[in-house]
DNA sequence: ATGCCTTTGTGAACGCGTGCACAAAGATGG
DNA sequence: CCATCTTTGTGCACGCGTTCACAAAGGCAT
């Protein structure tokens, strides 16, 4: 296939054409008007513009559980990634090999980020640490920061943090599972009020179709409320 | 503190007040006018609203490294998510104690699923075998799942997907990175240029400021393209 | 060379989320 | 019981991203 339509893309990807025209022309990448776009120079021009014609150096911080299949993991060298460096506070780790690469004691952060000029740090460090891991980094000179310890990082502008907080893409989960689990009953409920009832809730649950379930005062179950707080 | 005020919650969160006090309004929840909302009730509507309150267990399928690692996770536990079973299709691995929970065959699968109730599922097997398991789960009754394989999988409607890619977080910090670089290469380019220069390209630069160097016709170095493709 | 047909690139309109600003509510003190 | 002061809840306007729709461009057949 030499050639794809927008028409072709969008399909696949599941979004509109006229969408993806525009953030294409955004790039510049020209297309040619009655046949398409051609597919080796448009892969091109994306992998160049996402940075991915490039090798990126990355060091791994903290290599627990997660840290060592962090470390082991293919799909980051498949799209330039490369882990320059492995690092653990933890003195029985140094000098193991996880995924066949050495372990390195925090103290040589510094020096390794500067050697290999590092500017993407992972930390999978306890909670605990990630604050003081990601300082360092910053201090060194690493400028992005790939954070999988549940805590808010503070980083001085310039630098860029993305978390991964796997809690919460289960909870956004399990959010929509009680909605589905929710309307369901509702529907039963709404049935069961048309056979024969004489309450007022209904008034409610329509001005107010968000508040699904409200409790009247405060929740007549004496249970203790804070699951929230991580 | 027994009670905060949307001020104060905005400011702790970094978002716009009013726009935490829409949020608030839109499951229901009443503060007090004057005073703020009280902490401990706000706490329990907002945990029982995102399905905090209630136990779901979940399934993980694919006990390789990282899966592995998200059964000993401590941090699931701590949001109302229980390990109801790990599956993996290697008989090598059947039987095995991984984070204090036994390994099961994938023949056990629908009976596990059905037993123990489970609606979310989580994939961490290699991609070619993603599409499969995820049949198997939504077959079996789990309607919410958890994707760590780098696939787009297909499921039907009213099943959620949640897809966590690793590599695409990395190359998001390098498309920020090569961001920052570029700008600061331009910066010095603007520089040289406004010493002494007799190109065209500047014209391009000011009329397409999104299109960072932009090769002109098929880039120079003859480079292989594709690094984008998974 | 000419006309037709396909597909791009983009101006304009639409919709939605965010932020502003204020009236209403309620606590608190006199 | 009334006045004042704080903070909520929300109508309204703004801005941005998405989508529509179409003129221009270019290939291709005749
Ligand atoms: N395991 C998972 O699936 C999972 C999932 C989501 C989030 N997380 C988070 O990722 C982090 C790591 O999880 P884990 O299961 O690998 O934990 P772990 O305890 O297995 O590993 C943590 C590692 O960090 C090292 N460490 C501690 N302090 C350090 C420091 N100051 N500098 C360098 N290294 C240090 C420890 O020596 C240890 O090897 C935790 O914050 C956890 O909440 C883990
Ligand atoms: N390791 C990481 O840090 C990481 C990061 C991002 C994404 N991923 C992705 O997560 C997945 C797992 O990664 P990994 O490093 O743990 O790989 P792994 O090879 O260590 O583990 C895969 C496990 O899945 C099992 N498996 C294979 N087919 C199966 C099937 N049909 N049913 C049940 N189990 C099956 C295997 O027996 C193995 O134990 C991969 O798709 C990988 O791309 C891993």
């Amino acid at each position: 296939m030499p050639t794809v339509s927008s028409e072709e893309l969008a399909a696949a990807a599941g979004v509109n054409s006229a969408k993806l025209r525009k953030d294409f022309s955004y790039l510049g990448s020209y297309g040619t008007r009655g046949v398409g776009y051609d597919v080796e120079y448009l892969v091109y021009q994306i992998s160049r513009e996402l940075g991915l014609t490039q090798d990126w150096p990355v060091v791994i911080v903290g290599i627990g559980n997660l840290g060592a299949a962090l470390a082991g993991y293919g799909g980051f060298a498949s799209r330039g990634f490369r882990v320059a460096g492995l690092i653990d506070a933890d003195r029985a780790m140094t000098g193991k090999q996880v995924a066949g690469l050495t372990v390195r004691h925090t103290d040589e952060l510094e020096p390794l980020i500067k050697e290999s000029g590092v500017s993407i740090g992972v930390i999978a460090t306890p909670a605990g640490a990630a604050q003081a891991v990601c300082n360092r980094l910053v201090e060194a000179g690493v400028t992005s920061i790939l954070n999988f310890a549940p805590t808010v990082l503070n980083v001085p502008e310039g630098v860029d943090v993305r978390k991964v907080d796997l809690s919460i893409e289960l909870q956004i989960l399990a959010f929509h599972e009680q909605r589905k689990a929710g309307e369901e009953a509702e529907l039963r409920e709404a049935e069961a009020a048309a056979a024969g009832q004489g309450g007022k809730p209904a008034a409610d649950a329509v001005a107010r179709p968000a508040a699904r379930k409200k409790r009247t005062g405060q929740g007549p179950d004496g249970d203790v409320p804070a699951v929230m707080p991580a």
